[in-house]
DNA sequence: AACTCGGGGAA
DNA sequence: TTCCCAGAGTT
């Protein structure tokens, strides 16, 4: 069999087989270029039963590209929390932005145009412009660089961006005419469905028959792909610091930078321990520590000017992220004596003031952050109050265990 | 080219 | 444990 025969076979095949048996998902209820959009950003390096939920519930509140650009960026964040890559979420808004400002709300059919929308890469590009346009670009995710290698026996390592270019042009040879979305959509969900990582169920396979992994008995050794670096353990401590008076019952949280890890979510205080500070988390060192306790206390201090006391330890969390292991120990404390704005030294307190008003664009909450004497990025929550804020996995499960 | 950016399901 | 998922942005 010619190698022009074996893709024509490839295509056919593959075709036919996803026409019998695609799933029907919230994204193919039609071709809406909006709701494609939202799909692609979600599942970037998410499996489709993750996205699911998120993405009904996100299309829900924002039904079309008006409504998201529209939204507060916070909304935004917190539909998308727990589902990670947040930077997907705020660039996902930024393009909403541009297609209202520039194309008046409606998504355009130029590849160009959709290529240069924030968080659209050449993978996404390709995936809206094939299955809401119908245009013969390919899609070439994670799942069809797999099957791709298996069935024309690739050795090339996926983890090259070189790779990727290569198996592109390959793809789009293998489009047929006037189905580009369809034959898109049936490579990633022969990846997910049959032609899976580690055991792929050859059998029931379309494309068996001709794929030359199979043929050659090779199947579990494509594709080749250089294995991921571990993520470096960071060692770091936080503290529930409990209200009281009128903040009874409610805890201290700030929101986190504009940029980098978890940007613009919230989250305990907390800190870094530098290497020459690590033993005090060892796993054999005693939980409750007098140093430790002190440099917590003294970084809530220089932060927001309270005062707090130690309670001793609460609980152990470990979070992976894709290159950092965070292994937090949290700690309660409450509030120590005197401890308002008043016991604040002068400076520290004139600075968290300046800082609050220089920082608040809404009169509104400036007003009411200098009320309450801290940081325009502090504030005290409740148990009602995580619901409205946008953050980490990894404390929504501490503040179930706090808390329920 | 290498690193940054979440979280979880599956083996 | 290890892999990797309908990847993109930054350096």
């Amino acid at each position: 069999m010619t190698e022009r025969e074996a893709k024509a076979f490839f295509s056919e095949e593959l075709l036919a087989w996803y026409r019998l048996i695609k799933r029907e998902l919230p994204w193919r209820m039609n071709r809406d270029p909006y709701r494609v959009w939202v799909s692609e950003i979600m599942l970037q390096q998410t499996r489709v039963d993750t996205v699911i939920p998120y993405y009904n519930r996100f299309m829900n509140k924002f039904p079309t590209v008006g409504a998201l650009a529209e939204a507060p960026e916070t909304e935004v964040l917190k539909c998308w929390e727990g589902l990670g890559y947040y930077s997907r979420a705020r660039n996902l808004q930024a393009g909403a932005k541009e297609v209202v400002e520039k194309y008046g709300g409606i998504v355009p059919d130029d590849k160009a145009a959709v290529a240069g929308l924030k968080g659209v890469g050449p993978y996404t590009a390709g995936a809206i412009m094939s299955i809401a346009f119908n245009r013969s670009e390919p899609a070439v995710d994670g799942n069809v660089m797999r099957v791709l290698s298996r069935y024309f026996c690739l050795e090339d390592d996926i983890a090259k961006p070189r790779t990727r270019v290569g198996i592109e042009k390959l793809a789009a040879s293998l489009i047929p005419e006037g189905a580009a979305g369809d034959f898109n959509q049936a490579l990633m969900e022969l990846g997910a469905l049959v032609c899976t990582p580690k055991s792929p169920s050859c059998l029931p396979c379309p494309v068996m028959e001709h794929c030359l992994a199979r043929l050659e008995g090779r199947e579990h050794e494509l594709p080749v792909k250089t294995k991921a670096k571990k993520p470096r353990p960071e060692l770091r401590a936080a503290v529930i610091i409990a209200g009281s008076g009128e903040h009874a019952g409610k805890m201290l949280v700030r929101r986190r930078p504009d940029t980098g890890l978890l940007a613009q979510m919230w989250e305990l205080p907390h800190l870094l321990l530098p290497p020459e500070q690590e033993h005090l988390l060892d796993e054999r060192a005693p939980k409750e520590n007098a140093e430790l306790a002190m440099l917590l206390g003294r970084m809530v201090r220089e932060e927001t000017g309270l005062l707090i006391r130690p309670r001793g330890w609460f609980m152990d969390a470990d979070h992976v992220f894709s290159h950092i292991h965070w292994k937090m120990r949290f700690y309660l404390a409450d509030l120590g004596e005197g401890l308002d704005a008043a016991a604040a030294s002068a400076a520290s307190m004139e600075s968290a003031v300046a800082e609050t008003a220089a920082a608040y664009d809404s009169g509104a909450s400036a007003s009411a952050a200098i009320a309450e004497g801290l940081p325009p990025d502090y504030r005290w929550i409740g148990k009602e109050d995580r619901n409205v804020l946008p953050f980490p996995n990894l404390f929504v499960r501490m503040f179930k265990q706090y808390w329920d």
